[in-house]
DNA sequence: TGCAACTGATTGCAAAATGCAATCGGATTT
DNA sequence: AAATCCGATTGCATTTTGCAATCAGTTGCA
């Protein structure tokens, strides 16, 4: 990326490189919603992204490191993005944040619940989860067998929505 | 504030807090700098605010419960900003921000010090610090004796720069 | 008293970012 | 063959941002 950095403070740093509304929501969406394609990120977010910001926060984000694009083999239009190690290990951050807001902002009570579940399981499951991304992300070995850490979340999450609303049974949307 | 808010999503909401430029650099001279007036901050900064960004920062600062501000009884036309709980509860998403920030980005070694030496006293450091900070800006108890958090961050700081520049000697810059 | 320096801001203005709708060429599905 | 889906791109109006200049009130000093 540019080398017109305001200083060389950590800090300072990485609010250039997520120092706008969109960029951690994209990552988010990848990293707690499991999504790869431009589509699914532009249809899935709950905040509605513009296709042209997308478009424009995946190429900065892939120039920053933190992604990379390959082709799907079965569509042959299709791009995967992949999160890359720098990504990954933003982890720690995003369940601190989410904690954060969970506790300082009017967070809605279904989706305070994954980052409650990720607070309580502190850093032994950011490590399982980061380990899960490698796995999906960058092809490392499988870790250990049983539910994933993103299943946990989903499933946590579906409990929620079900306490909250009853008679609509399981739901089967993202 | 606004209840205007893309989504409930604790992550999100954090963003639309922080997504912005200089925000958390405002708050990180507050909390690691001790800056508490708007000259301090305004040209103490390494990456040079600009005073109507400042002004608009730090209102909106205190709009969301992040600031409060105060005369100083010494100035008649001096205003203390001063942090409140929940700015100070930042102090973990801080220590996580830089730690990832000196990892991946091109932080210099003399202001990465601040960062690792956070990121290595852990948790126990980052309660002893939002300790001192509780009592130098909500006026609580003050805690055990002994050098402060931020004076052992400047320590080191300092002692970086001393190691860069060997000649300098002593330097009472803040 | 007079005056410069300093206090926390505010204003005007240009540049950049954003949101939105429409559209693109190619690939896939029906 | 037609419709749909794919990852974008374009044009444009609105909003936000960054910068320089400036403001009125306060203080310190001669």
């Amino acid at each position: 990326m540019n080398i017109n950095h305001r200083s060389g403070c950590p800090i300072n740093l990485s609010l250039e490189v997520f120092g706008d509304r969109w960029s951690l929501i994209i990552l988010r969406d990848m990293i707690f919603g499991g999504k790869r394609h431009f589509r699914e990120l532009l249809n899935g977010s709950l905040e509605g992204i513009a296709s042209n910001i997308l478009a424009d926060r995946l190429k900065r984000l892939m120039e920053l490191g933190m992604l990379t694009k390959a082709d799907d083999p079965s569509h042959k239009q299709k791009a995967i993005y992949s999160l890359t190690e720098m990504a990954i290990t933003l982890v720690p951050v995003l369940a601190h944040l989410g904690a954060w807001g969970r506790v300082w902002l009017p967070a809605s009570e279904e989706l305070s619940i994954r980052a409650e579940l990720l607070e309580r399981g502190g850093p032994p499951m950011w490590e399982r989860f980061m380990d899960e991304l490698r796995h999906e992300h960058l092809g490392t070995p499988a870790g250990p067998s049983g539910p994933t850490v993103r299943a946990i979340l989903q499933a946590g999450y579906e409990a929620a929505v079900a306490r909250k609303t009853p008679g609509a049974g399981c739901n089967p949307a993202s």
